[in-house]
RNA sequence: GGCUCCAUGGUCAAGCGGUUAAGACAUCGCCCUUUCACGGCGGUAACACGGGUUCGAUUCCCGUUGGAGUCACCA
């Protein structure tokens, strides 16, 4: 066996979103199974769509993906140059086109902007439909040297006959067959001497000895084109994985953001989603391992991932998911780390000295993302304006009068009690609670309430207070006190 | 519209001729609990339709319907 080579070769033309990733991901993931390797390389071939920085944010956002690739244009595997700008400068693709016309496969053609725009007669959904007609497939030899003495732009396609049928075949589709009538003549080269994605593609994947091409499912129909290609060549195809496309809530392909939030990976982290996260979620849209597993390391899909079990239907991105299982790695955090991710969140909601190791322990198990956690702790900050009927609880028994008394009673055992710590303060509130024969919750509940003033607090009555400390947790106290009496 | 692909609950998804059709998220209920959450337990919810093939189809074949992708000097 071969070893297995493998590429993500994205083009540098904007932000990555989570499709792109995972392509990036299963890429790695083929390679990496069996012990091949992944190479990156960047497909810049259309200069008027490059975006500055663009080739910056692929590095990173593979990087904090955890993809390392083997070779790329950072990383010499002497298959270079990596970067498809580069690779034209070389020559190689005029190269191979040329070799092409030679064998009939290819030729020249001249035809402009306008007589190509007057190919197109149908328009369908906005969009206009052509196909090109050989026109220029007849030109002689002598015409054509004649059009390129005169420097007349040319540009390079490829030759498909109008009879027959191309067949190639896909790892997960099987045979696909289709009628080379339906195939256009696409153009190889531009005028501008850069190739087209679809030849500098087949010419890269082949010379650089790319073993598996993986890439979405959109790429389906045109491959036939490329199979044409590497039979012209007479080369070897490389086993193709075509992957479902990872749609939006409406099954539509994914764009870079949607009403449910972004999908570009740089957003959704800053948006508090660990990359860890997003790679194990992303990994399961489309593929599923034998056992019933959910939480995978990059290390554990390594290990796992059989690219036999991808599965051929798109997959909606569902970001509630991601979110839950968001949480779950956050739960499973180590305290450190996530206290240091927590910090700028808790410091956002909380602007005094209280013990943030503390609200952060209470809110790590709570949260599914970082965001969520200022409006769970800003009642430390200051005490919320709050409705009184809020001491009313049926399952707590309690009224607002009960608890009125309940405040009275507990304010001065509060007032002497010295030991603020959560556990010191429990024993003091239990001995109420023993003492008058209630439940916990009788007493818990209007405490709670008046030094939080919330509904839903990350904590209980306790801990909270502990927290505030005496001075600020009996200011709270007598403030319900006083709100209740005026109720 | 042509071509291509796809089709199990709201979503992800197991299943690869005989199953009470898994599991997860979401949702609902109960328990636990110093509220909420966590956790535990349980419920609702699916094989698009019609023909075949077969003793037997969610599973294989054909068709219908539905959805998606694609039809650039973009990748």
């Amino acid at each position: 066996m071969t070893k297995i080579r493998t590429r993500y070769a994205p083009s540098p033309t904007g932000k990555m979103h989570v499709g792109n990733l995972r392509s990036a991901l299963y890429e790695f993931l083929i390679a990496k199974h069996d012990g091949g390797s992944f190479m990156l390389r960047i497909e810049d071939t259309d200069q008027e769509r490059f975006v500055e920085g663009a080739t910056e944010i692929i590095y990173r956002t593979l990087e904090q993906a955890g993809l390392r690739h083997d070779e790329g244009p950072d990383k010499d595997g002497g298959y270079g140059p990596y970067v498809q700008s580069e690779r034209t400068r070389t020559g190689i693709y005029m190269k191979y086109a040329e070799a092409l016309i030679e064998k009939g496969e290819a030729y020249y053609c001249f035809c402009d902007k306008e007589r190509l725009a007057s190919l197109r007669t149908e328009v369908v959904e906005g969009k206009e439909i052509s196909m090109y007609d050989k026109h220029c497939l007849s030109l002689s030899r002598e015409e054509i040297e004649a059009n390129i003495a005169a420097g007349k732009p040319f540009v390079i396609r490829q030759n498909i006959p109008n009879e027959g049928t191309t067949t190639f075949r896909d790892e997960l589709y099987g045979d696909i067959t289709v009628e080379n009538a339906e195939l256009d003549d696409m153009i190889l080269i531009k005028s501008d001497g850069f190739p087209t994605y679809n030849f500098a593609n087949v010419v890269d994947d082949h010379t650089m000895n790319i073993t598996h091409v993986v890439r979405g499912n959109e790429y389906l129909s045109s491959s036939p084109k490329y199979q044409r290609l590497y039979d012209a060549f007479g080369w070897q195809s490389p086993v193709y994985v075509h992957l479902p496309l990872i749609t939006d809530e409406n099954h539509k392909k994914l764009a870079k953001r949607s009403a449910n939030g972004s999908y570009i990976f740089e957003e959704m982290v800053e948006q508090g989603f660990l990359p860890e996260a997003i790679v194990n979620y992303i990994a399961l849209l489309g593929w599923s391992p034998e056992d019933n597993r959910e939480i995978f390391t990059l290390e554990e899909l390594i290990k796992d991932f059989d690219y036999h079990r991808i599965s051929k239907s798109p997959a909606v991105f569902d970001s509630v998911k991601l979110r839950w299982m968001n949480g779950e790695y956050i739960k499973a955090m180590d305290f450190d780390r996530f206290y240091e991710k927590a910090l700028p969140y808790i410091r956002e909601a909380i602007h005094k000295e209280l013990d943030f190791k503390k609200i952060a322990e209470m809110v790590k198990t709570r949260i599914e993302v970082f965001p969520d956690i200022p409006g769970l702790i800003g009642f430390f900050d200051a005490l919320p304006a709050y409705d009184t009927a809020m001491y009313a609880h049926k399952k707590m028994k309690t009224t607002q009068e009960t608890s009125l008394t309940v405040l009275k009673d507990v304010l001065p055992m509060l007032e002497a009690q010295e030991d603020y710590s959560n556990d010191a303060l429990y024993r003091l509130l239990s001995a109420y609670v023993a003492q008058k024969e209630v439940k916990n919750g009788y007493v818990m509940w209007p405490v709670r309430t008046a030094v939080s003033g919330l509904q839903m607090t990350p904590a209980g009555a306790t801990e909270i207070m502990e927290v505030l400390g005496k001075e600020e947790t009996l200011s709270r106290i007598r403030k319900g006190i006083e709100l209740l009496e005026n109720a």
